[in-house]
DNA sequence: CTTCTGAATAGATGAATATCTAATTAGATA
DNA sequence: TATCTAATTAGATATTCATCTATTCAGAAG
């Protein structure tokens, strides 16, 4: 499902009259004056919402004597809402979400109220912490040892580490005692 | 959850924007400023929809350094809305529903472009359609047998069978060869 | 305490839309 | 074919609501 296809299904259901005609069809088949004298509405305002509910493929339609039938087609409705939200099919989306879960689980368990409780031991998760601590830094500036310092130092008392760590993991480079950010 | 909940839900998915603002936290929390400059929208426009989003317990938020986070509550997503289309969580409204559902299939199987191909041999299922017939009169009029003969006749030939076990099921009474619907 | 910055609110505006009445269409029956 | 009835469509109206700008609020930092 596409996300334009998605908010109109949403858009479908987020009407109080579209969700009794839907609810009334979940018990039985109706034709559009019986629905109409259940709501309260006008024939035409029901054609109206009927129009919509099948644009979106939520009910079809056959004929019965005078009447025009109308029912649910429940297919439709079996999905998760948080699968329609997620939704992006590509596989690479996919990865990142679950890189992106795992980071945010790591970052939770190391840093509390904005201070790094202990530096990770293993390197992928100390990798993590450090990208998070790069984030503090500008792009494209240049910092001295000490500048570097005291910014570490608000996450971690030993900034020494910390300022090391993040020159071999090639998060920031070093020249003459001037700091600033790589590229990534 | 109840129906004007369920509406609000609905409500707040189906907007681009805030389905936008859903997706990319569920890749990661991100603050007002960010989501803003991603969908290229006003801090105020943003804040406006995670208002919306927050009312519906889509979303919390956290404070962090001068950010305010905003994370996306996943377990509000995890119902398939035709739970939610069908909710009516008591018992008797889902027997109903069965019975509903089977009545439908009892009427289909016998009626045929609006005629009744046979009369049904047992009693339950017959009731049904008896039921199905008196829908043809009115409540509170007063009919001849001759009007009764015809109104059946519409359905099967046999409109004596009918006729008789429609006052045997009590759905319609007669005295001094006037016909009426009882009031069920 | 003062200042700064990001977030929230208020007010205005324009676009979308739910509903009605009236007119038209389509399908069934005679 | 002519006629009847239910369904749909068209047009009008009032309401809702997404968005912006400008202002106010709140929390962090000096």
């Amino acid at each position: 499902m596409t996300e334009s296809e998605a908010i109109k299904l949403f858009k479908c259901l987020a009407d109080k009259s579209r969700l009794q005609i839907l609810k009334s069809l979940s018990l039985e088949d109706m034709y559009v004056e019986r629905l109409a004298q259940r709501l309260g509405l006008t024939p035409a305002t029901i054609s109206f919402h009927l129009k919509k509910l099948a644009d979106v493929g939520a009910v079809t339609s056959y004929r019965n004597q005078y009447y025009v039938m109308y029912a649910l087609r429940k297919e439709i409705f079996i999905s998760r809402i948080l699968d329609i939200i997620q939704e992006e099919s590509d596989e690479a989306a996919i990865q990142a979400r679950r890189d992106a879960e795992y980071r945010q689980r790591v970052i939770d368990s190391f840093f509390e109220y904005g201070k790094l409780k202990s530096i990770p031991a293993q390197r992928k998760k100390e990798r993590i912490i450090l990208e998070e601590i790069a984030k503090s830094f500008e792009a494209g500036r240049v910092y001295t040892e000490r500048e570097v310092n005291i910014i570490i130092a608000d996450f971690h008392d030993d900034f020494c580490t910390i300022r090391r760590d993040m020159i071999a993991e090639k998060l920031m480079a070093r020249e003459n005692g001037k700091y600033w950010l790589t590229q990534e």
